[in-house]
RNA sequence: GCCCCGAUAGUGUAGCGGCCUAUCAUACGGGCCUGUCGAGCCCGUGACAUGGGUUCAAAUCCCGUUCGGGGCGCCA
Protein backbone atom coordinates (compact mmCIF):
# COMPACT_ATOMS: atom_id res chain seq x y z
CA UNK A 1 0.00 0.00 0.00
CA UNK A 2 1.48 3.34 -0.99
CA UNK A 3 2.12 6.32 0.95
CA UNK A 4 0.09 9.59 -0.47
CA UNK A 5 -0.21 13.52 0.30
CA UNK A 6 -4.19 14.61 0.36
CA UNK A 7 -3.06 16.61 -2.72
CA UNK A 8 -1.97 13.63 -4.79
CA UNK A 9 -4.99 11.35 -4.29
CA UNK A 10 -7.18 13.08 -6.91
CA UNK A 11 -5.49 11.45 -9.71
CA UNK A 12 -6.69 8.00 -7.97
CA UNK A 13 -9.35 5.21 -9.29
CA UNK A 14 -12.02 4.51 -7.35
CA UNK A 15 -11.58 2.40 -4.25
CA UNK A 16 -7.42 2.61 -4.01
CA UNK A 17 -6.26 1.93 -1.15
CA UNK A 18 -4.02 4.56 0.35
CA UNK A 19 -2.15 5.30 3.60
CA UNK A 20 -1.40 8.87 4.77
CA UNK A 21 0.22 10.15 7.51
CA UNK A 22 -0.78 13.54 9.05
CA UNK A 23 -2.82 15.46 12.01
CA UNK A 24 -6.69 14.91 12.86
CA UNK A 25 -8.02 18.60 12.72
CA UNK A 26 -11.56 17.49 13.91
CA UNK A 27 -13.83 14.84 14.99
CA UNK A 28 -17.56 15.04 14.25
CA UNK A 29 -19.59 11.85 15.62
CA UNK A 30 -22.92 11.13 13.72
CA UNK A 31 -25.51 7.79 15.00
CA UNK A 32 -24.27 5.33 12.50
CA UNK A 33 -20.54 7.47 11.23
CA UNK A 34 -17.77 9.42 12.75
CA UNK A 35 -16.03 11.66 10.25
CA UNK A 36 -12.32 12.48 11.06
CA UNK A 37 -11.11 15.48 9.20
CA UNK A 38 -7.56 14.98 8.77
CA UNK A 39 -4.98 17.12 7.80
CA UNK A 40 -1.50 16.99 6.02
CA UNK A 41 1.00 18.98 4.67
CA UNK A 42 -1.11 19.37 1.25
CA UNK A 43 -4.67 19.91 2.71
CA UNK A 44 -7.42 18.36 4.37
CA UNK A 45 -9.21 14.98 3.51
CA UNK A 46 -12.54 13.44 5.33
CA UNK A 47 -12.16 9.98 6.62
CA UNK A 48 -15.07 8.61 7.70
CA UNK A 49 -15.76 5.72 9.74
CA UNK A 50 -18.48 2.87 9.65
CA UNK A 51 -19.30 2.77 13.18
CA UNK A 52 -21.14 -1.30 13.00
CA UNK A 53 -18.56 -1.93 9.82
CA UNK A 54 -14.66 -1.40 11.33
CA UNK A 55 -13.95 -3.07 14.97
CA UNK A 56 -11.04 -0.71 15.27
CA UNK A 57 -10.01 1.70 18.22
CA UNK A 58 -12.66 4.24 19.44
CA UNK A 59 -11.94 7.13 17.05
CA UNK A 60 -14.78 9.71 19.20
CA UNK A 61 -11.93 10.00 21.33
CA UNK A 62 -8.87 11.09 19.34
CA UNK A 63 -8.23 14.48 20.35
CA UNK A 64 -7.58 17.17 17.51
CA UNK A 65 -4.55 17.50 16.34
CA UNK A 66 -3.34 14.32 17.49
CA UNK A 67 -0.70 13.24 14.69
CA UNK A 68 -1.91 10.11 13.22
CA UNK A 69 -1.15 7.44 10.09
CA UNK A 70 -4.34 6.11 8.64
CA UNK A 71 -5.62 3.83 5.82
CA UNK A 72 -8.39 3.59 4.01
CA UNK A 73 -9.97 3.65 0.17
CA UNK A 74 -10.26 6.50 -1.71
CA UNK A 75 -13.65 7.24 -2.90
CA UNK A 76 -13.99 9.13 -6.36
CA UNK A 77 -17.50 9.91 -5.26
CA UNK A 78 -17.17 11.24 -2.25
CA UNK A 79 -20.19 13.19 -0.39
CA UNK A 80 -18.07 15.37 1.37
CA UNK A 81 -17.90 18.67 0.46
CA UNK A 82 -14.44 19.06 1.36
CA UNK A 83 -14.01 17.28 -1.61
CA UNK A 84 -11.93 14.77 -0.63
CA UNK A 85 -13.37 11.39 1.47
CA UNK A 86 -11.52 8.07 2.26
CA UNK A 87 -13.22 5.44 3.85
CA UNK A 88 -11.10 4.70 7.02
CA UNK A 89 -9.71 0.97 6.90
CA UNK A 90 -7.37 1.54 10.34
CA UNK A 91 -5.38 4.50 11.93
CA UNK A 92 -2.82 4.17 14.69
CA UNK A 93 -2.47 7.63 16.77
CA UNK A 94 1.15 8.61 17.01
CA UNK A 95 0.99 10.56 19.42
CA UNK A 96 -2.34 12.26 20.93
CA UNK A 97 -2.66 16.17 21.52
CA UNK A 98 -2.84 17.49 24.82
CA UNK A 99 -6.18 19.64 25.33
CA UNK A 100 -7.49 21.93 25.24
CA UNK A 101 -5.26 23.65 22.92
CA UNK A 102 -3.34 27.03 23.68
CA UNK A 103 -4.44 28.18 20.09
CA UNK A 104 -7.36 28.04 17.84
CA UNK A 105 -6.50 26.20 14.82
CA UNK A 106 -9.97 25.69 13.04
CA UNK A 107 -11.93 27.46 15.57
CA UNK A 108 -13.82 30.61 14.63
CA UNK A 109 -12.10 32.35 17.09
CA UNK A 110 -9.00 34.46 16.00
CA UNK A 111 -6.06 34.89 17.71
CA UNK A 112 -3.82 37.59 19.04
CA UNK A 113 -0.50 37.66 16.50
CA UNK A 114 1.14 37.47 19.74
CA UNK A 115 -0.63 34.60 20.88
CA UNK A 116 0.11 33.17 17.96
CA UNK A 117 4.04 33.57 18.50
CA UNK A 118 3.98 32.22 21.33
CA UNK A 119 2.96 28.80 20.38
CA UNK A 120 4.56 29.53 16.66
CA UNK A 121 4.66 25.65 16.10
CA UNK A 122 1.02 24.91 16.46
CA UNK A 123 0.11 28.34 14.68
CA UNK A 124 2.53 27.20 11.79
CA UNK A 125 -0.13 24.16 11.15
CA UNK A 126 -2.79 26.51 9.72
CA UNK A 127 -2.50 26.80 6.05
CA UNK A 128 -3.10 30.66 6.15
CA UNK A 129 0.04 30.72 8.16
CA UNK A 130 2.65 28.11 5.98
CA UNK A 131 1.78 29.24 2.94
CA UNK A 132 3.52 32.38 4.25
CA UNK A 133 6.75 30.59 4.51
CA UNK A 134 5.82 28.63 1.62
CA UNK A 135 6.16 31.49 -0.62
CA UNK A 136 8.82 33.03 1.48
CA UNK A 137 11.14 29.83 0.64
CA UNK A 138 9.70 30.22 -3.49
CA UNK A 139 10.37 34.25 -3.41
CA UNK A 140 14.42 33.33 -2.08
CA UNK A 141 14.61 30.72 -4.68
CA UNK A 142 13.70 32.86 -7.40
CA UNK A 143 16.31 35.49 -6.14
CA UNK A 144 19.31 32.92 -5.98
CA UNK A 145 18.14 31.43 -9.19
CA UNK A 146 18.36 34.80 -11.49
CA UNK A 147 21.68 35.77 -9.52
CA UNK A 148 23.24 32.76 -10.04
CA UNK A 149 22.26 32.93 -14.06
CA UNK A 150 24.02 35.90 -13.86
CA UNK A 151 26.94 35.20 -12.33
CA UNK A 152 26.72 35.28 -9.35
CA UNK A 153 28.64 33.16 -6.75
CA UNK A 154 26.97 32.65 -3.29
CA UNK A 155 29.25 33.27 -0.13
CA UNK A 156 28.88 33.21 3.72
CA UNK A 157 30.38 35.73 5.72
CA UNK A 158 31.31 36.21 9.48
CA UNK A 159 28.42 37.28 12.09
CA UNK A 160 30.68 37.72 14.94
CA UNK A 161 32.33 40.87 13.77
CA UNK A 162 34.88 43.19 15.93
CA UNK A 163 34.18 46.27 14.14
CA UNK A 164 30.82 48.22 13.68
CA UNK A 165 29.84 48.86 9.66
CA UNK A 166 29.84 52.31 9.90
CA UNK A 167 29.68 53.09 13.62
CA UNK A 168 25.80 54.23 13.05
CA UNK A 169 23.48 51.50 14.27
CA UNK A 170 23.28 50.11 17.37
CA UNK A 171 24.89 46.38 17.95
CA UNK A 172 24.78 43.83 20.03
CA UNK A 173 27.64 43.44 22.06
CA UNK A 174 29.53 39.49 22.44
CA UNK A 175 31.77 37.60 24.53
CA UNK A 176 34.20 36.42 22.43
CA UNK A 177 36.69 34.80 24.55
CA UNK A 178 39.00 37.79 25.87
CA UNK A 179 37.85 40.15 23.56
CA UNK A 180 34.68 42.00 22.77
CA UNK A 181 32.76 41.32 19.58
CA UNK A 182 29.40 41.91 17.71
CA UNK A 183 26.70 40.70 16.12
CA UNK A 184 27.13 41.55 12.28
CA UNK A 185 24.37 43.63 11.57
CA UNK A 186 25.94 43.80 7.46
CA UNK A 187 27.88 41.89 5.58
CA UNK A 188 28.80 45.08 3.76
CA UNK A 189 32.16 45.16 4.45
CA UNK A 190 33.18 41.83 3.97
CA UNK A 191 31.13 41.84 0.40
CA UNK A 192 33.48 44.35 -0.63
CA UNK A 193 36.27 42.49 0.21
CA UNK A 194 35.36 39.87 -1.96
CA UNK A 195 34.74 42.05 -4.72
CA UNK A 196 38.12 43.30 -4.10
CA UNK A 197 39.91 39.39 -4.29
CA UNK A 198 38.43 39.07 -7.74
CA UNK A 199 35.06 37.17 -6.98
CA UNK A 200 33.44 39.23 -9.50
CA UNK A 201 29.92 38.78 -8.11
CA UNK A 202 29.20 38.25 -5.09
CA UNK A 203 25.41 37.62 -3.17
CA UNK A 204 24.95 36.55 0.67
CA UNK A 205 21.74 35.30 2.71
CA UNK A 206 22.11 35.50 6.03
CA UNK A 207 20.87 36.77 9.46
CA UNK A 208 21.93 40.78 10.01
CA UNK A 209 21.24 41.89 13.74
CA UNK A 210 20.29 45.46 14.74
CA UNK A 211 20.27 46.73 18.38
CA UNK A 212 17.57 49.26 17.59
CA UNK A 213 14.89 49.84 20.35
CA UNK A 214 11.79 50.68 17.81
CA UNK A 215 8.98 48.87 18.20
CA UNK A 216 6.87 48.98 14.65
CA UNK A 217 5.29 46.42 12.33
CA UNK A 218 8.04 46.47 9.45
CA UNK A 219 11.24 46.34 12.75
CA UNK A 220 12.95 43.04 13.92
CA UNK A 221 15.92 43.09 15.68
CA UNK A 222 16.85 39.74 13.43
CA UNK A 223 16.18 39.48 9.90
CA UNK A 224 17.47 38.42 6.57
CA UNK A 225 19.53 40.17 4.56
CA UNK A 226 19.99 39.53 0.93
CA UNK A 227 23.38 40.96 -0.23
CA UNK A 228 25.07 41.52 -3.54
CA UNK A 229 27.97 43.04 -4.76
CA UNK A 230 29.50 43.57 -8.32
CA UNK A 231 32.82 44.19 -9.53
CA UNK A 232 33.04 46.68 -12.50
CA UNK A 233 29.61 48.12 -12.09
CA UNK A 234 28.54 51.29 -11.20
CA UNK A 235 24.58 51.56 -9.28
CA UNK A 236 22.84 51.47 -12.40
CA UNK A 237 24.05 47.66 -12.89
CA UNK A 238 23.34 47.05 -9.60
CA UNK A 239 19.69 48.19 -9.96
CA UNK A 240 18.81 46.35 -13.43
CA UNK A 241 19.75 43.21 -10.70
CA UNK A 242 17.63 44.27 -8.77
CA UNK A 243 14.73 44.55 -10.85
CA UNK A 244 15.61 41.01 -12.54
CA UNK A 245 15.72 39.92 -8.94
CA UNK A 246 12.48 41.20 -7.41
CA UNK A 247 10.80 40.00 -10.72
CA UNK A 248 12.66 37.09 -10.76
CA UNK A 249 10.92 36.35 -7.11
CA UNK A 250 7.15 37.23 -7.80
CA UNK A 251 7.46 34.73 -11.37
CA UNK A 252 8.73 31.99 -9.13
CA UNK A 253 5.94 32.61 -6.94
CA UNK A 254 3.25 33.02 -9.61
CA UNK A 255 4.67 30.47 -11.07
CA UNK A 256 4.61 27.97 -8.19
CA UNK A 257 1.42 28.88 -6.39
CA UNK A 258 -0.27 31.53 -8.65
CA UNK A 259 -3.81 28.96 -8.17
CA UNK A 260 -3.23 28.94 -4.82
CA UNK A 261 -2.99 32.71 -4.21
CA UNK A 262 -5.81 33.80 -6.61
CA UNK A 263 -8.35 31.04 -4.92
CA UNK A 264 -7.43 33.17 -1.48
CA UNK A 265 -7.89 36.76 -3.82
CA UNK A 266 -4.43 37.90 -2.74
CA UNK A 267 -3.68 40.06 -5.60
CA UNK A 268 0.26 39.61 -6.07
CA UNK A 269 1.74 42.98 -7.23
CA UNK A 270 3.73 43.33 -10.63
CA UNK A 271 7.17 44.01 -11.51
CA UNK A 272 7.84 44.79 -14.64
CA UNK A 273 11.11 46.23 -15.66
CA UNK A 274 12.32 48.91 -15.30
CA UNK A 275 10.44 50.16 -12.52
CA UNK A 276 9.86 54.06 -12.24
CA UNK A 277 12.71 56.28 -10.94
CA UNK A 278 12.39 59.44 -9.15
CA UNK A 279 15.76 61.62 -7.79
CA UNK A 280 15.76 62.41 -3.98
CA UNK A 281 15.45 66.10 -5.92
CA UNK A 282 12.54 65.29 -7.99
CA UNK A 283 11.06 63.40 -4.95
CA UNK A 284 11.68 67.00 -2.66
CA UNK A 285 10.18 69.60 -5.54
CA UNK A 286 7.08 67.00 -5.75
CA UNK A 287 6.26 67.10 -1.56
CA UNK A 288 7.06 70.78 -1.97
CA UNK A 289 3.58 71.49 -4.46
CA UNK A 290 1.79 69.04 -1.89
CA UNK A 291 3.01 71.10 1.05
CA UNK A 292 4.96 69.01 3.09
CA UNK A 293 8.51 68.70 2.48
CA UNK A 294 12.20 67.67 4.21
CA UNK A 295 14.81 70.36 3.81
CA UNK A 296 17.36 68.70 1.95
CA UNK A 297 19.49 66.75 3.57
CA UNK A 298 17.22 65.08 5.53
CA UNK A 299 15.23 61.60 5.25
CA UNK A 300 11.27 61.65 4.41
CA UNK A 301 9.09 61.05 7.37
CA UNK A 302 6.43 58.13 6.72
CA UNK A 303 4.21 60.36 6.06
CA UNK A 304 5.88 62.27 2.96
CA UNK A 305 6.98 58.81 2.15
CA UNK A 306 2.88 57.89 2.12
CA UNK A 307 2.68 60.80 -0.28
CA UNK A 308 5.17 59.53 -2.78
CA UNK A 309 3.66 56.09 -2.58
CA UNK A 310 0.42 57.66 -3.60
CA UNK A 311 2.33 58.88 -7.01
CA UNK A 312 3.81 55.73 -7.66
CA UNK A 313 1.43 52.78 -7.26
CA UNK A 314 4.26 49.49 -6.84
CA UNK A 315 7.62 49.40 -6.98
CA UNK A 316 9.89 52.11 -7.56
CA UNK A 317 13.31 53.93 -7.01
CA UNK A 318 14.34 57.14 -5.21
CA UNK A 319 17.73 57.82 -6.32
CA UNK A 320 20.71 60.36 -6.07
CA UNK A 321 20.50 60.86 -2.09
CA UNK A 322 22.77 63.75 -0.08
CA UNK A 323 25.69 62.15 1.32
CA UNK A 324 24.51 63.21 4.58
CA UNK A 325 21.94 59.96 4.61
CA UNK A 326 24.39 57.75 3.11
CA UNK A 327 27.07 55.44 5.36
CA UNK A 328 30.63 56.12 4.20
CA UNK A 329 31.20 54.06 1.52
CA UNK A 330 28.46 55.54 -0.78
CA UNK A 331 30.08 56.68 -4.06
CA UNK A 332 29.47 60.40 -4.47
CA UNK A 333 27.91 61.42 -7.72
CA UNK A 334 30.68 62.91 -10.07
CA UNK A 335 28.61 65.55 -11.01
CA UNK A 336 26.91 66.87 -8.24
CA UNK A 337 29.17 65.80 -4.79
CA UNK A 338 26.19 66.77 -2.37
CA UNK A 339 24.36 63.96 -3.52
CA UNK A 340 25.65 60.36 -4.28
CA UNK A 341 25.01 57.10 -7.10
CA UNK A 342 22.75 55.65 -4.43
CA UNK A 343 18.80 54.29 -4.21
CA UNK A 344 15.89 53.23 -2.23
CA UNK A 345 13.79 50.67 -3.85
CA UNK A 346 10.46 51.32 -2.41
CA UNK A 347 6.66 49.72 -2.43
CA UNK A 348 4.72 52.51 -2.45
CA UNK A 349 5.43 53.91 1.24
CA UNK A 350 7.39 50.70 2.14
CA UNK A 351 10.87 50.98 2.01
CA UNK A 352 12.74 47.39 0.92
CA UNK A 353 16.20 47.94 -0.22
CA UNK A 354 18.80 50.47 -0.15
CA UNK A 355 22.08 50.35 -2.48
CA UNK A 356 24.53 51.69 -4.29
CA UNK A 357 27.90 52.60 -6.05
CA UNK A 358 30.83 51.86 -3.75
CA UNK A 359 33.64 54.09 -3.36
CA UNK A 360 36.93 52.32 -4.79
CA UNK A 361 39.73 54.69 -4.19
CA UNK A 362 41.64 54.60 -1.11
CA UNK A 363 41.79 58.39 -1.12
CA UNK A 364 38.37 59.43 -0.77
CA UNK A 365 37.21 56.37 1.20
CA UNK A 366 39.72 57.87 4.16
CA UNK A 367 37.96 60.97 3.51
CA UNK A 368 34.79 59.72 3.55
CA UNK A 369 35.75 58.11 6.75
CA UNK A 370 36.73 61.58 8.78
CA UNK A 371 33.81 63.27 7.60
CA UNK A 372 31.50 60.58 9.23
CA UNK A 373 33.25 61.14 11.99
CA UNK A 374 35.14 57.42 12.01
CA UNK A 375 38.37 56.34 12.98
CA UNK A 376 40.46 54.72 10.03
CA UNK A 377 42.18 52.46 12.08
CA UNK A 378 38.69 50.61 12.83
CA UNK A 379 38.53 49.77 9.79
CA UNK A 380 42.51 48.66 8.55
CA UNK A 381 41.46 44.96 7.80
CA UNK A 382 39.03 46.40 5.42
CA UNK A 383 40.86 49.68 3.96
CA UNK A 384 43.71 47.11 2.62
CA UNK A 385 41.69 45.48 0.39
CA UNK A 386 41.16 48.99 -1.47
CA UNK A 387 45.14 49.40 -1.43
CA UNK A 388 45.84 46.94 -4.52
CA UNK A 389 43.55 47.36 -7.25
CA UNK A 390 40.29 47.36 -5.73
CA UNK A 391 37.41 47.21 -9.06
CA UNK A 392 34.78 50.19 -9.30
CA UNK A 393 31.96 48.14 -7.76
CA UNK A 394 28.27 48.41 -6.57
CA UNK A 395 25.49 46.54 -4.52
CA UNK A 396 22.35 46.28 -2.62
CA UNK A 397 20.45 44.80 0.00
CA UNK A 398 17.41 43.39 0.75
CA UNK A 399 15.20 42.64 3.84
CA UNK A 400 14.13 39.33 3.03
CA UNK A 401 11.03 39.41 5.64
CA UNK A 402 10.27 42.61 4.41
CA UNK A 403 9.67 41.69 0.31
CA UNK A 404 7.77 38.76 1.43
CA UNK A 405 5.43 41.21 3.99
CA UNK A 406 5.07 43.81 1.26
CA UNK A 407 4.38 40.91 -1.71
CA UNK A 408 1.51 38.75 0.51
CA UNK A 409 0.31 42.00 1.53
CA UNK A 410 1.14 41.42 5.11
CA UNK A 411 0.70 44.07 8.12
CA UNK A 412 3.14 42.71 10.21
CA UNK A 413 6.99 41.65 9.76
CA UNK A 414 6.37 39.64 12.45
CA UNK A 415 4.09 37.51 10.45
CA UNK A 416 6.78 36.75 7.75
CA UNK A 417 9.07 35.62 10.24
CA UNK A 418 8.78 31.99 11.75
CA UNK A 419 10.69 32.91 15.36
CA UNK A 420 10.69 37.08 15.23
CA UNK A 421 13.05 38.50 17.53
CA UNK A 422 11.84 42.30 18.55
CA UNK A 423 12.26 44.38 21.12
CA UNK A 424 11.14 42.16 24.20
CA UNK A 425 10.72 38.85 22.69
CA UNK A 426 13.62 36.32 22.74
CA UNK A 427 11.40 32.88 23.32
CA UNK A 428 10.71 30.82 21.13
C1' G B 1 13.35 57.26 23.58
C1' C B 2 8.47 60.16 23.16
C1' C B 3 2.88 60.57 22.58
C1' C B 4 -1.98 58.13 22.56
C1' C B 5 -4.67 53.58 23.69
C1' G B 6 -5.14 48.82 25.94
C1' A B 7 -4.42 44.07 29.32
C1' U B 8 -11.00 40.00 32.00
C1' A B 9 -11.63 31.81 31.55
C1' G B 10 -7.28 27.65 26.92
C1' U B 11 -8.71 31.28 22.82
C1' G B 12 -11.43 35.78 21.46
C1' U B 13 -14.50 39.28 24.03
C1' A B 14 -18.77 42.26 27.15
C1' G B 15 -18.76 44.96 31.57
C1' C B 16 -15.82 50.84 33.03
C1' G B 17 -17.37 52.59 41.29
C1' G B 18 -22.20 48.95 44.74
C1' C B 19 -27.14 45.73 40.14
C1' C B 20 -20.50 41.16 39.05
C1' U B 21 -21.08 34.72 43.72
C1' A B 22 -18.47 38.96 35.96
C1' U B 23 -21.43 38.63 29.74
C1' C B 24 -21.21 36.09 25.21
C1' A B 25 -18.77 33.02 21.61
C1' U B 26 -15.42 29.24 20.97
C1' A B 27 -12.45 25.41 23.15
C1' C B 28 -12.63 21.52 27.00
C1' G B 29 -15.85 17.56 29.93
C1' G B 30 -20.77 15.11 30.06
C1' G B 31 -25.67 14.05 27.79
C1' C B 32 -29.26 14.08 23.56
C1' C B 33 -29.96 14.21 18.19
C1' U B 34 -27.86 13.38 13.74
C1' G B 35 -24.00 11.46 6.24
C1' U B 36 -21.81 15.31 9.34
C1' C B 37 -19.14 19.29 6.90
C1' G B 38 -18.28 26.74 10.92
C1' A B 39 -23.02 20.31 12.52
C1' G B 40 -27.38 21.30 16.11
C1' C B 41 -29.65 21.29 21.24
C1' C B 42 -29.02 20.82 26.80
C1' C B 43 -25.80 20.75 31.23
C1' G B 44 -21.04 21.57 33.47
C1' U B 45 -15.68 23.27 34.40
C1' G B 46 -13.02 27.66 33.71
C1' A B 47 -10.83 34.53 34.10
C1' C B 48 -10.53 40.52 36.31
C1' A B 49 -1.68 41.32 34.10
C1' U B 50 1.26 42.97 38.50
C1' G B 51 2.60 46.13 42.95
C1' G B 52 0.90 50.23 45.67
C1' G B 53 -3.04 53.87 46.70
C1' U B 54 -8.24 56.35 46.97
C1' U B 55 -13.14 54.61 48.88
C1' C B 56 -17.89 52.15 53.54
C1' A B 57 -17.30 49.51 48.61
C1' A B 58 -12.56 48.66 42.94
C1' A B 59 -12.57 44.41 37.07
C1' U B 60 -14.21 49.58 37.09
C1' C B 61 -10.81 55.61 39.74
C1' C B 62 -5.26 57.24 40.61
C1' C B 63 0.25 56.08 40.44
C1' G B 64 4.34 52.71 39.30
C1' U B 65 5.92 48.16 36.71
C1' U B 66 5.58 44.45 32.86
C1' C B 67 3.54 43.21 28.31
C1' G B 68 0.62 44.46 23.90
C1' G B 69 -1.74 47.88 19.87
C1' G B 70 -1.40 52.57 17.02
C1' G B 71 1.65 56.79 15.77
C1' C B 72 6.46 59.29 15.81
C1' G B 73 11.65 59.27 16.49
C1' C B 74 15.98 56.44 16.01
C1' C B 75 17.62 53.17 12.06
C1' A B 76 22.61 50.45 5.57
Amino acid sequence: MEFFTVSGLRSLKNDTDVRLSGWIQDVRVTKNLVFLIFRDYTGLAQLTVKRDGWAGIDVTSISRESAVSVQGKYLVKGMSKLGVEILLSGISVLNAAGTPLPLAISDPVISDVETRLDHRSLDLRKREVSRIFRAKSTLLWGIRKFLRENGFEEVQTPKIVAASTEGGADLFNVKYFEKEAYLSQSPQLYKEMLVSSGINRVFEVGPAFRAEKHNTVRHINEFTSIDIEMAFSDHEDAMRMLEGSVSGAIDEVMNEMGDELREIGLKIPSAKAPFPRITYREALDYLHKKGDAPPFGEDFTPEQLRSLGEKFDGFYFITKWPSALRPFYTMPDPEDPSVTNSFDLQFQEKEITSGAQRVHDPEMLLERFKSKGLDSKDFSFYLESFMYGMPPHAGWAIGLERLCMIILNLSNIREATLFPRDRNRLVP
